[in-house]
RNA sequence: GUGAGUGUAGCUCAAUUGGUAGAGCGCCGGACUGUGGCUCCGGAGGUCGCGGGUUCAAUCCCCGUCACUCACCCCA
């Protein structure tokens, strides 16, 4: 056997409706906000990240699966999506193209690091982006829909953690405030920290080693030092989170990671994680569409990791039930059989057989297994009369029904007429007969509704 | 990159103080010549992660290695 690569893995039928619920409620919440999809490569060029994400993080320095390809360029495979939606709407003016420019992006990223639980090497990502909008009612609407995605999602343990990290102006004081602050204690710090002290100050709030905790408590906060407008900015920022009933808590310890944040960054974590509790996590950007080589542009956003969120989704249900399952029995009423699958699957109906010459029993074994509905017998009795049993699983009743006349009795049970609407392009063949058919004793569970696209803007 | 724990049937796990392995679930079949779920009976399925060492003999002991899990680190 050829084993998957380190990290990564395989998403199997029964994992895979939890994702695509949640697939489904992602892309419900930000249609509902207003952003539309992008999809960009996995795979760019090296110097975006490095430029992007910043040369100092830890993502760039040895996370990245970089590598020079055939023609001697240094790629990557996108560590993280926000350079990459950065030089999309540089790349093609995004900004005259869409009245606001809100976009959204799911799909895989890569990073090199030890795999744990909720971290992932190939690991997925929803991303969320807003460009040209500086305002701090954006601030408040991201983080309110960050915070009704995470409840949308049926995950209700969730905690919404919010900061301001300054700009360019104040950070670098508010950095020396720090230092200043530290004075000799700086040596009493653990290793990580007197490093983080020489590099990236603002990372010290990150520690978890307990011996570093008394002294990083007495630390200034962030939001202390902030220049006015930064200020005020944070104050409106948090002023309508209020208004719009957000629950958060501002933490002067929530520093991110990546080095192009600037005022506000926030994070969910959620509980059922483990030591990777970080749903999602976001901030401003102010700088980052300049500093790739855009105009001078502002920019807001998240990332959430769809492997925790997942997670930290509650069970949800199975897949949904066939409608029928076919029994054939011998080699003339097979093809009879097919016959009627291929009608009835037509007729929008989700139907399930059984292939090569199995007993009645091994075939009846594996429809009960499949769940289905009903079970349609075609034998060599059924075949000389032109008919099929029409077996109901729940009740065990059987009823003979004329072999034309199956397709209108399947597909008018009570509860798909119920939703009378969809199956968009299905219905070619179907429904051309009155409604209500021979009466049906049969009480089958409710069909799961279909969603009805939201068109209002 | 560091640390700890774990690798035995498709899944969840036993056992052997060193004598080459079992259960439950699942799967296949039978009891019921064309009727599932319950029950009973039978069957298939294992390089005991991999490599080396010690030994008459290793799944068990030793060394190495790989993988998984959790944590550090980092972050979604």
């Amino acid at each position: 056997m050829i084993p998957a690569i380190r990290g990564t893995h395989d998403i199997l039928p029964g994992e895979i409706e939890r994702w695509q619920r949640a697939e489904q409620v992602v892309r419900d919440v930000c249609e509902r906000y207003g952003y539309r999809e992008i999809r960009t490569p996995v795979i760019e060029r090296e110097e975006l990240f490095a430029k992007g994400t910043g040369e100092t993080t830890d993502i760039v320095q040895k996370e990245m699966y970089a590598f020079e390809d055939k023609g001697g360029e240094r790629v990557t495979l996108r560590p993280e999506a926000t350079p990459s939606m950065v030089r999309a709407f540089v790349e093609h003016a995004l900004e005259q193209r869409l009245p606001t420019v809100k976009i959204f992006s799911l799909g895989p990223m890569f990073r090199y690091e030890r795999p744990q639980k909720g971290r992932y090497r190939q690991f997925h990502q929803l991303d969320v982006e807003v460009f040209g909008v500086a305002d701090a009612t954006l601030d408040a609407e991201v983080v309110e829909m960050a915070a009704a995605l995470v409840d949308a999602l049926g995950i209700d343990d969730a905690e919404v953690v919010l900061n301001s990290v300054g700009c360019a102006e104040c950070r670098p004081g508010f950095s020396r405030a720090l230092l200043a602050a530290l004075g000799d204690r700086a040596a009493d710090l653990c290793g990580d920290c007197r490093r983080r002290a020489a590099v990236n100050p603002l990372r010290i709030f990150d520690c978890k080693v307990p011996s570093c905790q008394p002294i990083v408590d007495a630390l200034p906060h962030a939001t202390d030092y902030l220049c006015d407008p930064c200020r005020s900015h944070f104050e409106a920022t948090t002023a309508l989170l209020k208004a719009l009933d957000v629950d958060f808590r501002v933490s002067h310890r929530l520093v991110r990671g990546l080095d192009y944040y600037t005022r506000t960054t926030f994070e969910i974590r959620g509980g059922r994680l483990g030591a990777q509790n970080a749903l999602l996590g976001g901030g401003r950007y102010d700088g980052l569409v300049r500093q790739l080589g855009g105009p001078d542009r502002a920019g807001i956003g998240f990332a959430a990791g769809m492997e925790r969120l997942v997670l930290a989704m509650p069970e949800g249900p199975g897949p949904r039930a066939p409608d029928a399952f076919i029994v054939a029995l011998g080699d003339a009423a097979r093809q009879s059989a097919h016959r009627l699958a291929r009608d009835l699957r037509r007729a929008g109906l989700t139907v399930l057989i059984d292939y090569g010459d199995r007993s009645m029993k091994a075939q009846l074994r594996r429809a009960n297994r499949t769940s289905a509905r009903h079970v349609l017998i075609l034998g060599e009795d059924e075949l000389a009369r032109a008919s099929v049993t029409v077996k109901h699983m729940a009740s065990g009743g059987e009823t003979l029904v004329g072999r034309q006349d199956v397709v209108r009795m399947l597909t008018a049970d009570p509860a798909s007429a119920e939703q009378p609407a969809p199956k968009r392009g299905l219905s070619v063949l179907a429904d051309d007969e009155p409604e209500g058919g021979p009466g049906d004793v049969e009480q089958p569970a409710p069909k799961r509704r279909l969603r009805v696209p939201d068109t209002a803007v």
